[in-house]
DNA sequence: ACAGATACTAAGAAGTCCTTAGTATATCTT
DNA sequence: AAGATATACTAAGGACTTCTTAGTATCTGT
């Protein structure tokens, strides 16, 4: 983590309220609550990744979204062809 | 869809409580409501994709995590692997 | 038309997150 | 070291979302 960034600056960067961004940012890092779909929406755009990457179940598939995520579409075709080749 | 199958038939498939299954899919289905995570994931079992599939934001994002989902590690491996002599 | 099955809904209960206001802890400054 | 300031953290109530209940509406077969 970048020197000096507090929980309060983090959640401003996020769009967040600042009269609470240090509660809510606390409440996320302690495991206390969950951010709402916007403010994960928010967190993706800034770390540049898709959404779905946070709701992913093992690190390989994380992986391969962080990677795709900024191919073009002829691109991403040609992945999926790919993985038809591999064997079932 | 299978031909005989009711909400509330569904709805206890995904483990719902029998007495309503029913209120809570058609909720869903008409989008009143969203299922919480646990549904989802039950949802995603069923239809064996990962849970991230729901929250893709385009179709080929969630093509390749559907056609990736099966894949052994090595595999998974060899995807990042040619995702990465794409050019960017 | 009637009966039974299925779809759908309103409203209150229950649960989750957000807000507020404050305490605890760490880090300066003298 | 003591006090001041900054940062981390928390409890409790409010706001908002979903779940539950109980019921009405619509469809389907006879």
């Amino acid at each position: 983590m970048k020197k000096g960034m507090t929980q309060q600056k983090l959640g401003e960067l996020l769009g967040l309220d600042p009269n609470n961004a240090s509660a809510r940012m606390n409440q996320y890092e302690r495991g206390k609550h969950n951010p709402d779909y916007t403010t994960m929406k928010r967190i993706s755009d800034i770390l540049d990744v898709p959404v779905s990457y946070f709701y992913c179940e093992d690190e390989y598939e994380s992986s391969i979204l962080e990677a795709t995520h900024h191919l073009n579409t002829e691109q991403k075709l040609l992945v999926l062809a790919f993985i038809k080749t591999l064997k079932p």
